[in-house]
DNA sequence: AGTTAAAAGTTATAGCCTATCACATTACGA
DNA sequence: TCGTAATGTGATAGGCTATAACTTTTAACT
């Protein structure tokens, strides 16, 4: 599927199917220089339509990358699922963070733009995009395979969420080139989950001990 | 000090540290909007200097977010090493960990332009950026206040590291106003510390049991 | 089927921004 | 003191976002 055709109409006029041909373009395009790579008279040239076209269907930029990201999500929720129903000898814990940080990494154009700050807090609750993130955090609470119950079982799942985050952002950029070598990465988030998993069962006995 | 004068000329044409005053002008500007907010021309204007002039000093507008950054990383560094150094009850790394997280949280526009992954990225090793993001992580090394040595400590520092900016990075983007409130943040942090400190410590018995 | 309003696309244009060119002025070392 | 490097200026090219006014389809209602 080389240029994203239109649906039915192959008139000159309309276009068909603009606002998916869009998201889909910028994401290639995120896919190698992040979100600033994203311009949209540049996306308008390349699907061979006027350059105002696309303010039909986006109010302006912001939106457009709000929904690219709101993609990228449901792709890498996607990518964790499998992940985390796929066997292997590992925890599902450790699977969905080795997942995560291989996503990470490989698109890490995308991985950017989801994380660009100003696109998560500019859109709504109700946003396509907070929907999709909400379901990551389901995901990885999934993923957790913990006994625990309410907070403290979102406590310990923001913790993995965070040092993974963590990783990924740092690896991105090369601070973890220092003498350490790319294999430490793998490594470091195996011990990172070993870790968690341990101090989540000694929370847990000490919860179980103060009621 | 308002507008950062000239050092010795007042005369108009000669701005006597425009380098200078450009650098701290984009750090006030990134303060509130972060790094999409410095505007080169924007600057010029404010600083009463024709557009193109602040290209005497950096080749393009990369160059400067990159001496911004740096500029950055050194006071964040200032900020961790009195919290290292200042009296407290708890730890080291506690405190270390919650300077980062307050400068973080609460200077969130530069702290973004600080970890904005094109600028670390495309900088060379030998930047004044580079060097001072070394320099933060050098504190954090001193913070952590371990007996192990080499690698170990490294490892764990980078735990630590890449935990803590997940943490900042999710707070900012309202990924923690789920269910959970504001003062769960510090709680969630001072747990990571433990938690990591516990690990620490295990691993540490680990090796020595080990040679 | 015919009319009409909404949806989706077009050209033209304004305004901001980066960046480069050629030229002017000042500072400072030989 | 003389000249060159450093620093600043006006002019200009080109890209991007965004809006306005106009045109063409689509499809919805009678």
């Amino acid at each position: 599927m080389g240029t994203r055709l239109a649906r039915k109409p192959q008139n000159a006029y309309h276009h068909g199917d603009l606002r998916d041909a869009l998201v889909h373009a910028a994401l290639r395009e995120a896919e190698l220089g992040g979100p600033e790579a994203i311009s949209i008279s540049a996306l308008a040239k390349k699907l061979r339509v006027s350059q105002p076209a696309p303010y039909r269907h986006f109010a302006d930029r912001e939106a457009l990358l709000s929904a690219v990201a709101a993609e990228a999500f449901r792709q890498f929720n996607a990518t964790l699922r499998d992940a985390i129903n796929g066997p292997s000898k590992r925890t599902k814990l450790s699977r969905f963070a080795q997942a995560a940080l291989a996503f990470g990494l490989r698109r890490h154009g995308i991985y950017r733009l989801m994380f660009a700050s100003r696109v998560m807090a500019c859109s709504p609750k109700d946003s396509e995009l907070h929907s999709a993130a909400m379901e990551t955090f389901a995901l990885l609470l999934e993923a957790l395979e913990s006994p625990a119950v309410g907070l403290l079982r979102e406590h310990h799942a923001l913790q993995i969420w965070a040092a993974l985050h963590g990783v990924v952002m740092l690896a991105e950029q090369g601070l973890l080139t220092g003498q350490l070598a790319e294999t430490t990465r793998e490594e470091l988030l195996d011990d990172l989950v070993a870790q968690i998993k341990l101090s989540l069962s000694l929370a847990i006995k000490a919860a179980e001990k103060g009621r």
